[in-house]
DNA sequence: TCTATGATTGACTGATCAGTCATTATTGGA
DNA sequence: TCCAATAATGACTGATCAGTCAATCATAGA
C-alpha cells in the first residue's frame, strides 16, 4: 500500500478540481490523472467525500507548515507588529505561489463539501496560531477586539490582499510594496489608537 | 405564464440550495418546494444552471436595491466617512437579516456554478456604486489605494462583520455597537494618515 | 522456485437526475 | 358557449457516476 498512491490521488484531484470544479471531477477521471484504476481510488479513500476531506486537510496542513516555519523565525515575541507583519507576508507569498491551492481552500472551505469533522480537525490545527493571537491582543496594542473576529479580520484582509496580488500579477519588488502595504492597512485598521 | 411562478422557484431553489446544497437539490425536489411540475421549471428556465444563474442574479439585485436606497439617503455626498458608513451599516443589516441569501451569495460568489455572463451581469449592476467609490478615492481623505483593492476590502471586511454578528446572534444595540466598531476598523485601516 | 498475502485492476451495477414531450388543463377572446 | 392558443403536467429516457468485486498481479519469505 504505496502512500504516494494517496499523494497521487490527492495530487490529481487537486489539478482536475480546479481545472473541471468538484462536481465535474468523476471519481473515474480522477483516478485516470493519478494513473491508477477506479478501484484503487477506493482502496485509499472510502468514498468521494472522504477524499475531498482529505484535499482539504492536505491543502490546510501545507498552509499550516509555511506560517509554523514563519513564526518560529523571529526572535522577539514581545514584537507584536513585527511578528504579525511575518506571518504576513508569508501567507500572503504562500497564496501567490500556490495559486490553485489557495484558490481550492477558499472554495472548500465556504462550500458544503467538506465534512464537518474534516472542518473541525482542519481547526484544530490551527489552534496554535489561535493562541498566538490571544497574546497579541493581551499585549495592548490592538483595538479590544473578539478573538474570532480579529482572526476572521487577518484572514479575510489576507485573502483580499492575494486576490489582488494574484490578479496583478505582482511580482518581486511590486508584491513585496503591496504586502507591506496591505499589512498597513490591516495594521492601521486593528491597532488602539487611543490616546 | 405567471412570472411568480418563476419567482416561487427562485424562492424553493433558495430554500433548498441552502438546506441541501447545490448538487443535492435536484430539479425535481426543486419543482416539488416550488409546487409545480418538473417539467414546468424547465419551462422557465432551459436548464439547472440558468436557474442557478437566475438564483445568483436575484439575491444579488435585491441586495443592490438595498444599498442604492442608502446613499440615495445621505444629502451630503461630501460628507465621505458619513456616506461609507451609512453604506455598512445597510449592508450588514441587510446580510444579517438575510442570512440564507447572504451565505448563498458568497458561496455562489466562489463557486464554478454561476456562469461567466452572469458573472459579468452582476458586476456590471454594481457598476455605480463602483463610480461611488472612484469618487471617494479622490476626496483624498483616504489612503492612495487601488480601487479594486478598496472594493475587495469593503466587501470582505462587511463580510466578516455580517458573518460575526450573525455567528454571536447580535441584536438590536449589541449589533450597532458591533456595526460601528467594525466600520472603525475598516475605517482606520484605509483612511490616509499622512501629516 | 513455490506459495500466500495483499495490492491492483476495470468491467459492471444500481441509483440518480437533467431534460423531453405527448397529453391534459386553463384561459381569454369571439 | 366554443375554440384556439398557451401553460402545466409527470411518466419516461439516456447518460452519468459512485462504489463493488471477482479476477489478476506483485512481492517477499520459505
Amino acid at each position: 500500500m504505496s502512500s504516494d498512491k494517496k499523494m497521487m490521488l490527492i495530487e490529481a484531484s487537486i489539478d482536475l478540481f480546479y481545472k473541471q470544479g468538484f462536481w465535474k471531477s468523476s471519481t473515474a477521471s480522477i483516478a485516470k490523472n493519478a494513473k491508477v484504476a477506479t478501484g484503487t481510488l477506493f482502496n485509499y479513500f472510502s468514498s468521494k467525500e472522504q477524499l475531498i476531506d482529505a484535499v482539504y486537510l492536505h491543502i490546510k496542513s501545507e498552509l499550516l507548515e509555511e506560517l509554523r516555519s514563519s513564526y518560529a523565525q523571529v526572535e522577539d515575541q514581545q514584537q507584536v507588529k513585527l511578528v504579525i507583519e511575518n506571518l504576513w507576508c508569508r501567507y500572503v507569498q504562500w497564496g501567490v505561489s500556490n495559486h490553485v491551492k489557495h484558490d481550492l481552500l477558499q472554495q472548500l472551505k465556504l462550500s458544503d463539501l467538506v465534512s464537518d469533522s474534516a472542518q473541525q480537525t482542519g481547526m484544530q490545527s490551527f489552534s496554535d496560531l489561535f493562541q498566538l493571537m490571544q497574546q497579541w491582543l493581551a499585549s495592548g496594542e490592538l483595538k479590544p477586539l473578539d478573538i474570532e473576529y480579529f482572526a476572521e479580520l487577518f484572514q479575510v484582509q489576507l485573502e483580499a490582499a492575494i486576490n489582488i496580488a494574484k490578479r496583478h500579477n505582482l511580482q518581486d519588488m511590486a508584491l513585496n510594496k503591496h504586502m507591506l502595504f496591505s499589512f498597513e492597512v490591516f495594521w492601521d485598521g486593528v491597532k488602539d489608537n487611543s490616546d
